[in-house]
DNA sequence: CTTTATGCAAAGCGTTTGCATACTT
DNA sequence: AAGTATGCAAACGCTTTGCATAAAG
């Protein structure tokens, strides 16, 4: 576990917004300012791959990380991109009904909510005022 | 509407498999041998943006196609990638619960199972054996 | 004849990888 | 000294775009 290493996971844990590579480079970039982002791209896979982040590939082309352990879910707003998660209680039933459903072997599932954040509703509002 | 934007629309709705762009062309090109990537990517965008079809952004890297009107859930398949529809019945519930719980006004939600298909689990099982 | 779409090639963007150098242990 | 990680830059895969030509209305 190398300084850089640390460093990002830390970061990662630190903010609760699911950064993506590049906020995560440019938030660590502070501390250590010579980090590459190839150094982040590997030890943010290498940390997936350990249980310790999670990968997540919600829409808008950039994957994002996420140190919060156990299931939960996302919302994504359209207009600022942001990425929250949604205090719901998981729904473990599902997984079962869509193994009956389809005949597949279900390990897991991702259920994403889109619209648009409080801050962005107030903004368009203000906006349009 | 072109011929090409025609053919394309066909080959997505003939398809029941969630086609990536490439697929798209491959199957277009057996009928009109001279049509680009480009034009694949711009007209599916158009009938995107037309509603007459749905751009679904599962994970891995590529955007798939589908032409099936109305909500549904998919399973993606770990071993061979393949995305298939799950016939259960849509939870318009978990948009309010999502929006209670955020403040965020919601519009859309999804819901993707991931695992493995019979085939693969046949698959599998037999070079187990 | 004006507008819109096409094919082609180049550029874009996020991510991954090869390689020589620099840490670790 | 052996093994692993780093920075840098180049390569990669998918998608988008600029442009001259061709098709559509």
């Amino acid at each position: 576990m190398t300084r850089q290493r640390r460093a990002l996971l830390d970061a990662v844990q630190r903010e609760d917004r699911h950064p993506t590579a590049d906020e995560v480079h440019r938030a660590v970039r502070r501390r250590l300012p010579r980090i590459s982002l190839g150094t982040v791209y590997r030890n943010l896979e290498l940390l997936v791959e350990q249980g310790l982040l999670r990968k997540l590939d919600l829409g808008g082309g950039q994957r994002r990380f996420d140190a919060k352990p156990g299931p939960h879910y996302h919302v994504r707003c359209t207009r600022c991109g942001r990425v929250e998660d949604v205090r719901m209680r998981p729904l473990p039933a599902v997984e079962r009904a869509a193994a009956r459903a389809t005949g597949y072997e279900v390990t897991e599932h991702h259920l994403e909510f889109v619209g648009r954040c409080g801050e962005c509703r107030n903004a368009v509002r203000s906006a349009r005022d």
